[in-house]
DNA sequence: CTTAGCCCCAACTAAGTCGA
DNA sequence: TCGACTTAGTTGGGGCTAAG
């Protein structure tokens, strides 16, 4: 069997579902394809003009226009058709979990998760897919459209995702840098999946961590100080402390914890976006986000 | 010689954008 | 918000060529 290497217009027609008039149009008006022409100026195409012109009305189907499209290189065409098909898998991938979600279906959930695997790193499946899908839950939970037993479900199976990768990360784990880090939630603070994906940023960085868990107070913490007291708190505020109490909270962790030591806390999550950094104590810093984190650690890591 | 397919050009239509 | 301009796709006509 011969592989195809020449194709007509008709041909493209064929192939692509974008008329033989357009395509003229397309090459005329945009230099979209280049054609090579038989002696009487017949269109001949070669296999690249085909992948091209799928690629094009790939984007082209997802809305692009044809005008901006035709302006991009090959490399940048090739880039932005893998990060639709990325958006339109993890778009997929986010159906599927809800799905699973209702039925509370453990084979599928997993089914999704691996195969996202297999294009994304965890980082990634992380906040393209988890993060959005716990977005949408949070919304579909506030209007009354799930019940709390399928929020639970999946935050539990989320959860369970990030301690399978952070086991792995600490399986190869060796310490490679200072300080060390001490994890904990606050009195009735019940969501624990972002802190447990700072433990997860922070050991496959590299630093060692201590996972204290949920409901811890304060003077908890003081005890931790005396065994290790270069240690930094990471503490993650979604619902408590409420928001009112903040500044009292600081305070005593300044006077109960650190009142000798020089200590510090990092605080993240949504309970504290609208906290203003200069007006925290000096031993609290605010983090708004994952990526702020790793450059700070970034920062540790060269002193 | 007819027919089908391709070429190009010009004109039309529809939708979107812009500026007064 | 209304008319002018822009963008993009379609239609049609005239001409050329190859095949039946």
């Amino acid at each position: 069997m011969t592989v195809k290497t020449e194709f007509s217009i008709k041909d493209l027609e064929n192939l692509s579902s974008v008329k033989a008039h357009t395509i003229r149009i397309w090459e005329k008006r945009y230099n979209l394809l280049d054609p090579d022409r038989t002696d009487t100026n017949i269109r001949t195409y070669h296999l690249e003009n085909l992948k091209k012109l799928l690629n094009v009305t790939f984007l082209y189907d997802k809305g692009y226009k044809i005008s901006k499209i035709a302006k991009l290189s090959e490399q940048e065409l090739l880039a932005l058709v893998q990060k639709e098909a990325a958006l339109d898998q993890e778009e997929f991938a986010i159906k599927a979990l809800k799905t699973s979600m209702f039925d509370f279906d453990y084979g599928l959930f997993n089914r999704t998760y691996d195969q996202l695997l297999e294009t994304h790193d965890f980082r990634s499946l992380f906040f393209e897919v988890f993060v959005p899908l716990l977005t949408d839950i949070g919304m579909l939970w506030q209007t009354g459209t799930i019940d709390p037993a399928h929020e639970r479900f999946i935050s539990e199976l989320i959860k369970q995702k990030v301690i399978i990768n952070i086991e792995r990360a600490q399986q190869n784990f060796e310490q490679k840098h200072d300080p060390i880090f001490a994890l904990y939630l606050p009195y009735e603070e019940i969501h624990e999946i972002g802190l447990l994906y700072v433990n997860y940023e922070l050991i496959s960085s590299g630093f060692k961590s201590i996972y204290l868990g949920a409901n811890i107070p304060l003077d908890s913490l003081f005890h931790v100080l005396k065994h290790h007291p270069t240690i930094i708190f990471i503490s993650y505020f979604t619902v408590q402390p409420e928001r009112s109490t903040l500044p009292e909270y600081f305070q005593e962790f300044q006077s109960s914890v650190c009142a000798s030591a020089n200590c510090s806390l990092w605080i993240m999550g949504s309970q504290t976006h609208a906290l203003d950094s200069k007006q925290l104590p000096k031993s609290v810093t605010k983090i708004a986000n994952v990526e702020q984190l790793r450059s700070r650690l970034e920062t540790l890591k060269k002193s």
